[in-house]
DNA sequence: ACCTGAACACCGTTCAAGT
DNA sequence: ACCTGAACACCGTTCAAGT
């Protein structure tokens, strides 16, 4: 039925394997099968090639990773940000998220200390800027933009992986069980949650639960003055 | 050297193995070795059985992990909250990263919409109630919650994984090599910030942050009058 | 220099068979 | 009911050999 070498999107049979082509592949599979199918040795079957090869243009799985990540923020459009330093920290911190939120093999990079200097150096900058101008010192910014960065890769990995859990749903979830043993008393304001719980937890609040962080890391701080009307 | 069936701990030879001595030999596992050597063949082997014996007492690996973190919080002693809602608040938060600060495993379970339930109910039910004592709604106390729980597990899993890459520091970090590279022009907070980066992240300011977080999830809201001198 | 073949040291889990 | 043996369908990576 298919030929043992596809034509689709890049990796032709002659060309002599580069960092590049490997890339091309591992985005395909990653677009095309989701991140839990990306293995070097599926990677090295997309392109007809023996595992080992790969070891050739990459260090390992790691590295090839990054190579993902920075291929694919190479790309992307930088959108204006807003004058006001406040509204600016908020548009930044709303970045980073929808950034990071482009890449599903999210998990096993990042604790990766190399991960932000390759995806988003510039809105680390935008961030560090805005919360300085916001009247923070460069290392009350520094820990600003890591609570922030903290925060947001909670919120992405919580999201990213019980979506999974959603797909599996044949379990029956523990927590139902357990919730539904809770006495009142001893646990009133969880019991008087329970059912809205799931509905709760659902909803984006992602924008509304940073402006609240943003406030409370700014504290009472007022924007230089005189540097925008 | 080492009898076949060791006498440390718990796994005796003639016992006939319950969800119980499997819990035991996990935790052994995971104290002596880390979590990384917690599989189900290496459980089975401290056990002297085969793999497939496990899949009698647990449903599955996931599982296991939630049994895991069950048995250790039955443990746990409850400290007393403060009674001043805000820093109960506050301590009910801190409280969220301890208990879960316990459990090197987390990685694999932190999405698992079961964990809190098991893990940290009591927890849960101490911040959603300081909370509400702050003046917040239900609601707005159950999104609350939700914003410190992802910041918690981001703070928890960025710090157990990036452990693990100081531990193997063969890599030259692609990182300084970015920083290096950079030009104060474009990026001039950054570059101002790059030698000092790594001193800054590794400070734990995991408390520090969360004060001011809680401070801007509250607002400006005043606590109930006349419940509290 | 670039790639292959075979192997090492693992995973979680299913299925059929034994007692 | 409880456990074993063999297998399925995978992993990332090393090492020695081929061209």
């Amino acid at each position: 039925m298919k030929p043992r070498n596809g034509r689709r999107g890049g990796a032709r049979r002659a060309a002599p394997l580069s960092q590049e082509s490997i890339v091309v592949a591992a985005l395909r599979i990653l677009d095309d099968e989701g991140p839990r199918q990306l293995s070097m040795r599926r990677l090295a079957k997309e392109l007809s090639i023996t595992p080992m090869a790969l070891y050739h243009h990459v260090r390992d799985k790691h590295e090839l990773l990054l190579l993902l990540v920075a291929s694919r923020s190479r790309g992307a459009v930088r959108p204006v940000l807003p004058d006001d330093p406040r509204e600016r920290l908020l548009a930044a911190a709303e970045l980073l998220h929808d950034v990071l939120a482009q890449y599903p093999f999210l998990r096993e990079i990042l604790a990766s200390p190399d991960l932000l200097a390759v995806a988003a150096l510039w809105v680390m900058e935008a961030l560090l800027d805005a919360a300085v101008e916001c009247g923070l010192t460069l290392e009350e910014a520094a820990q600003a933009h890591q609570a922030i960065w903290h925060y947001t890769v909670g919120v992405l990995l919580i999201r990213t992986t019980s979506r999974r859990h959603h797909a599996e749903l044949t379990r029956p979830t523990q927590r139902e069980q357990v919730f539904a043993t809770l006495s009142p008393e001893a646990f009133p304001r969880v019991t008087s949650l329970a059912d809205r719980w799931p509905a709760l937890t659902a909803r984006d609040t992602h924008r509304r639960a940073l402006e609240d962080i943003v406030e409370g890391l700014l504290g009472g701080r007022r924007p230089h003055p005189g540097e925008h009307a």
